[in-house]
DNA sequence: TTGAAAGCGCTAACAG
DNA sequence: CTGTTAGCGCTTTCAA
């Protein structure tokens, strides 16, 4: 049987609100008792049950990632990021994949609800979030991070500039002379795809060129879909002249299709990837890239949760800027 | 304020443990009544505190998984592995990084272990598992995973086959006419180096070649460390002509090296990489990778400890193959 | 400086 | 079929 705060009390011969005490420095000891019990604690290495713990204060230290993909580069890097903050306030981190399917994503939520978390980092499936209302207007702390919609009005958000990434990569393209930019976005509906086109339009409004739907096409965010996505993109048109791939997985399965049509890379199609995996400058050719920092983005999310948990009324949205990595894949050098 | 149990069963002018029935189908209760308590449940929202119930019923259906390096593709895969495993059987998980500290993971597995965690599976830092016993003595479940080591008897293991692993890349490498095979490992002290090792020594005894540890060379399981380690390494031995690095990121970092010394691979030096990440078929040369199943070993481990939970006499040792997968950078085709 | 006792929200005998 | 009651292990008034 496991030893609880009445062994020792018990042992020590005072009563278990002393034990408590000196294990919580609530309330002064005398020295005497106060050996007594540590010896104690130390002799059957007694640790306190913290669910008991949590019980009676309605606080678990404990607080939840949920993420909508788990074996993508960016979202592992972001879970580094918030783990590691976590874990240095004296946090524990529970870690929820969803993978894209929005109802087990509403389960998971109330699941989590229902232990007494202290509350959520959420990385949604999709922009419907309305859902989470219940949770925010009962002031459960929960931020958005990576995808966010406007509509959870309350509820801080930390993501990276996704409208500048869009923007800054079409530019760079534009710049160098391409009119004719195909985009592969992993999922869509959420607000990471949809920032990044609408800078990408902004961008060619500045050039003054017309926005084409069919240049966009689905990658599913796998190696599979990426090359899936460029086989039916460049049989809808073969006069693209350059491509900008959301995701690094997409971005390998595109290289390889490349590859199999025969395609150089940027002669024939010039490419910038998104985010900064670590193989992108040893591939052939290395990936110009448009990175966001994941890492940073999970750490300033805990930041704010707990900024959320300690002040309700917090609702910030903190944008990273991105920033161009230029490699081969895009031609210009 | 939250409803809880007893809020529902005041309105249903009911007992309390009456709720609890209907909530969990533990005895029949009248339809009517049934259908009563149903609607307030909805109509609050209402949903039962499961730290009070963990604490009655010391189980929590939350395992941990403590791992020692995260951004480590492997590891990610692994932990992908575990979690989806656990949430399709009902259980949550808590996520730790010890990046390798050996401390701040016997701090860790004490917190959980106060934490009613139903158990751990743990990927260590070391192989200085006495700690452990103090925990597997009371039947708390571990398992442990891709790292082990025998001292710890009653636990289960799941890992990879690490002799093979080494074995297998060296004999390849062998068998195309390599003599001097170095070798960059990530961590000492751990049994997928050492047992690595092994298997590229019992293959050099098939060939009849004196094993030399100068060959051997830490590389911190770092893109940067696995550039160093290649630098340090053929300063030490230009004549190296083949080379087996234990982790991506050190392939990745070591690859980056060697084309900056100017060195071809495989026609200067031969390479194997281990795991099988994305972007290896596209790397120039594409990487010949010596595999193991990250998120079988993850979800196998996830079984395991539920076997454990149950029977706490279970402790096999799963060790799943590798494989092979043959592309250019090592120079037999 | 210490202890008694109430209670966090729930489950599970047990009795009726 | 339903309710009473005794805890799970801990914290925290309140009194002594």
């Amino acid at each position: 049987m496991k030893v609880t705060m009445k062994d020792i009390a018990k042992e020590a011969q005072v009563s278990i609100a002393t034990v408590s005490h000196v294990i919580n420095g609530t309330k002064h000891i005398t020295e005497n008792k106060q050996k007594k019990i540590m010896n104690l604690i130390q002799k059957y290495n007694y640790i306190p049950n913290s669910t008991a713990k949590n019980l009676r204060q309605k606080t678990t230290k404990t607080a939840a990632m949920v993420v909508s993909s788990l074996p993508d580069s960016f979202v592992t890097e972001m879970v580094y990021g918030v783990e590691e903050r976590a874990r240095e306030m004296g946090y524990n981190l529970l870690l929820v994949n969803t993978n894209e399917v929005k109802d087990y994503e509403e389960e998971t939520i109330s699941v989590l609800h229902s232990r007494m978390i202290d509350g959520i980092i959420l990385s949604p499936a999709s922009s419907d979030l309305e859902y989470l209302n219940k949770y925010t207007s009962e002031d459960f702390p929960v931020v958005l991070v990576n995808r966010y919609t406007d509509l959870a009005k309350n509820t801080p958000k930390v993501t990276g500039d996704n409208f500048q990434t869009g923007y800054d990569a079409a530019f760079h393209l534009l710049k160098h002379g391409h009119k004719k930019i195909g985009m592969i976005y992993g999922v869509s509906n959420v607000s990471t795809t949809d920032e990044r086109i609408k800078g990408y339009k902004e961008a060619l409004k500045n050039y003054n060129l017309p926005f084409n739907e069919s240049y966009m096409e689905l990658g599913h965010a796998t190696v599979a879909g990426g090359a899936a996505a460029v086989k039916s993109l460049l049989t809808r048109h073969n006069d693209i002249s350059a491509l900008f791939v959301l995701n690094d997985l997409m971005t390998i399965g595109a290289i390889s299709q490349m590859k199999e049509f025969l395609l150089k890379i940027p002669e024939d199609i010039a490419l910038i990837g998104f985010g900064d995996f670590a193989s992108a400058s040893i591939v052939d050719p290395p990936i110009t890239n448009i990175v966001q920092p994941p890492a940073t983005i999970g750490k300033t999310a805990f930041d704010v949760l707990l900024s959320k948990i300690h002040n309700p009324n917090y609702k910030k949205h903190i944008e990273l800027p991105p920033s161009l990595i230029v490699r081969k894949s895009c031609g210009c050098v």
